[in-house]
DNA sequence: TCTAAAGTTGACTAATTTACTCAGGATACT
DNA sequence: AGTATCCTGAGTAAATTAGTCAACTTTAGA
């Protein structure tokens, strides 16, 4: 599980798209305008979030993308995981000649790790965009 | 809150060093023989870590170093937030000009990432370095 | 049928962060 | 005195992330 901005930034669009797609595709430009990321950045990740089918999206003018499901049945976790390729947390084993290599604390902070990449999972798989846009709007009103 | 490998080793170390010490100060070269970790950067971490009144250190020939704590009184928040400096998470605001500036998802990202963080810090206020120990005694009895 | 608006794709570069190393000093034990 | 150890600041190299771009395909509408 990685947590960068890339994955901040692709829920910022979808919960843009969740918000203002209403019969009509949404193109990038307007997510590009209202959120301020770039068009090449959005290009970026929706290619991503389309193969990962959370979108789909029609080409030619007037196109653009809708939300494949309706906001509530998006979690946020298949957000982030679709734009972050590796979705496992840090492992250790990467390059066995430095760190962990069957000493002593071997396993001490890998199922640690572990542990906390379930905890962390846990947290964005209660999480639907609808409660995301919920939260706005009480914000909002307040 | 970050999660680097920086991190990984600290908790590896002072691990290392409740397993260990016994009347007698633990000696980085020690550590560093038995975790595969450098010396240069045991050194970098330690000086954290003291920092922190997490450890206690004697100087000179057969000095070293030894908790402050009993395991059981060291949780790893303490460890973790050591070392890494910027105990926050990422900061939306960092730089105005792109992503979050006044618009509409600004803070919908942005209490998010701050109740994962809560989410995240909570993990590891629960887990002393007793925990990670008694662990490792169980899976290496089986 | 032409044109403009949009998605599609692969590649590339710049910026930032992380991981790691080093040199030279201070201190205290034997 | 000599050695083992901590102490500190600095510096570099590797990896990752952020962001940009060019050339293309598809479709709607004038
Ligand atoms: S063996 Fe997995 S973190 Fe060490
Ligand atoms: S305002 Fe904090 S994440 Fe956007």
């Amino acid at each position: 599980m990685k947590l960068t901005s890339k994955g901040r930034y692709a829920v910022m669009a979808m919960a843009d798209l969740a918000k203002n797609e209403d019969s009509r595709p949404v193109s990038l430009k307007e997510i590009s305008l209202r959120q301020g990321i770039s068009i090449f950045y959005l290009e970026q990740l929706f290619l991503k979030l389309k193969l990962n089918s959370l979108v789909h999206s029609t080409r030619g003018s007037r196109g653009g993308y809708v939300l494949s499901n309706s906001p509530d049945q998006i979690k946020l976790s298949s957000i982030i995981s679709a734009v972050n390729e590796e979705v496992e947390t840090i492992k250790c084993n990467k390059n066995s000649k430095k760190g962990c290599n069957g000493k002593f604390a071997k396993c001490i902070t890998h199922s640690l790790w572990n542990e906390l990449s379930t905890h962390i999972n846990l947290f964005f798989e209660r999480k639907s965009l609808e409660d995301v846009l919920r939260k706005e709007k009480n914000f909002q009103g307040e």
